[in-house]
DNA sequence: GGGATTTTGTGAACAGTGTTCAAAAATGCA
DNA sequence: TGCATTTTTGAACACTGTTCACAAAATCCC
C-alpha cells in the first residue's frame, strides 16, 4: 500500500496549493498539510526540507502555469493568424490578469514570499522562468517594424512585463475590487497603445543624459 | 517619570520600522519590541491593538515619507525652472527608486503585508495617501502639450505610477542586485520616453474594442 | 493629606506555530 | 525466518501572538 514517494509529493503540494490560494501565506500549516495528505507532520518534512521548501515548490508550478498560459495565448493567436502586435501583446497581458484572477491567494502568496527577507540569494529557478516570458514578449516586440536592436528589445520586453504586473498588483496597495478591475484594462489599453506608438516614432533609446535628480 | 503616551507609540513605531527594516516581516516581534522599548509585552497591546496594528502604523509613516519625496523632488525642481515634462517625471521615479533603495527591509514588508491575506478590506487610509502621489503624477502631466482629458490623465498617472512600481519591484520576483541596479533606470527611461512620445501623438484612448482575446 | 476610584502597566499563562529526532513500523535481503 | 536498512511517526522543544487577572500608579474628591 502507500502512495509512491514523488506522488506524495505531488499530492502535498497540491493541498498546499489550495491551502495558499485560500488563506494567503500563513495559512501554510505543517499540520494542517500532513493531516490532509493523510501523513504525519514528519513526513512532510522528509518530502521537503522546509515549509519554505513546499512554498517554493508550489510558486514553480505556478510559474511554469503562467508561462504556459503566455504561451497558450500566443498560439492561439496564431492558429487564427493574427500577428498584430497591439493584439499580440493585449492578449498577453489578458492571459496574465487570468490567470491573476484564477489563483486569488496563491499568486499573491508567491508575491509576498519573494518580499519576506530583505535581500536573499534569489533561486535562479524563478529568472529561468521569467525569461520565458521575456522572450515571448520580445518575439511579438520583433514582429512589429520597430526596428530595435536585440539589446533594446530585451529592456523593452521585460519594461512592458514590469508594467503590466505593476498594473495588475494594483500599484502595491489598494484592492477595492469593484472600481479596480475594469480600471486595470483601461491602464492595461493605454499602456499597449502608448507603448507601441512610442516604439513606431523613431529615435534611438540610448541610456544617456540625466537620469534623475 | 515615564513618557507620554503618545511619546512611548512613536518610539515603538520607530524600534518597528528599524526591525522590519533589518529582518523583513518576520522579524517584527512583540517581545523584541518591548524589550527594545523598556516596557512590556502587554503594554505594546495597549498602545496597539495588534503587531498588525504596528505594521500598519509603520506603513502609514513611511507613505507619508514616500509622498513627501515627490512632493520635494517637485518643488526642487520648480525652483531651479525646470518644467520639462521628461525630467520632472524622470526625478519622481527616481525619488522613488532612491525611496526604495532607502528602505531595502520596511518597503517589501509594506508590499507583503498588503498581500497577505487574499481579499481584506483595505484601509482606504491607503489610498488617500496613494491619491497624493497620483495628483503630482497627474500635475506634472498635465504641464505637457498632450491635451488629455480629465479622466484620461488620471488613468495615465495612475498607469505610469504602477509601471514604474513594478519596474522598481523588477517583476515579482528576481533580486540579483548587481545587473538589476542599471537595468531598473534603462527600464525607467525606456517607459518615460515612450509614454512622452506615445502621448504626444494625437488620438484618443478609449476604451473601446477587444481588451484581450 | 488620604482614602476611594479609575487608569495604566505587568508578565505568567494559553493556544498555536515550525522543526527535530529517538523510537517504531515497514521494507529489503539472504 | 532473521537481521539490516529505510521510512514513518508523533511526542517534545523552542518560539510565536495574544490575553487577562492582578498590581502598581495615577487621578479624583472631600
Amino acid at each position: 500500500m502507500a502512495l509512491d514517494k514523488e506522488e506524495t509529493g505531488e499530492r502535498v503540494l497540491a493541498i498546499a496549493e489550495v491551502l495558499l490560494n485560500e488563506g494567503g501565506m500563513d495559512n501554510l500549516k505543517a499540520r494542517t498539510i500532513a493531516e490532509q495528505a493523510g501523513i504525519s507532520v514528519g513526513s512532510v518534512y522528509n518530502l521537503f526540507s522546509d515549509l519554505d521548501g513546499v512554498h517554493r515548490a508550489v510558486n514553480m508550478r505556478l510559474l511554469d502555469r503562467l508561462g504556459a498560459a503566455g504561451a497558450a495565448a500566443m498560439a492561439d493567436l496564431s492558429q487564427r493568424g493574427i500577428t498584430d502586435v497591439r493584439q499580440r501583446l493585449l492578449a498577453l497581458a489578458g492571459a496574465y490578469v487570468r490567470f491573476v484572477e484564477a489563483h486569488p491567494g496563491s499568486w499573491p502568496a508567491l508575491l509576498a514570499f519573494n518580499r519576506r527577507r530583505p535581500t536573499l540569494v534569489e533561486p535562479d529557478a524563478y529568472e529561468a522562468r521569467l525569461d520565458q516570458l521575456f522572450e515571448i514578449i520580445a518575439g511579438v516586440l520583433a514582429g512589429g517594424d520597430f526596428d530595435l536592436d536585440d539589446d533594446t528589445r530585451r529592456i523593452a520586453a521585460r519594461t512592458l512585463w514590469s508594467s503590466v504586473h505593476g498594473i495588475v498588483t494594483s500599484g502595491y496597495a489598494g484592492r477595492s475590487v469593484r472600481r479596480q478591475v475594469d480600471e486595470i484594462d483601461q491602464q492595461i489599453e493605454l499602456l499597449v497603445a502608448v507603448f507601441i506608438r512610442g516604439l513606431e516614432r523613431g529615435g534611438t533609446f540610448a541610456h544617456a543624459g540625466t537620469t534623475a535628480s
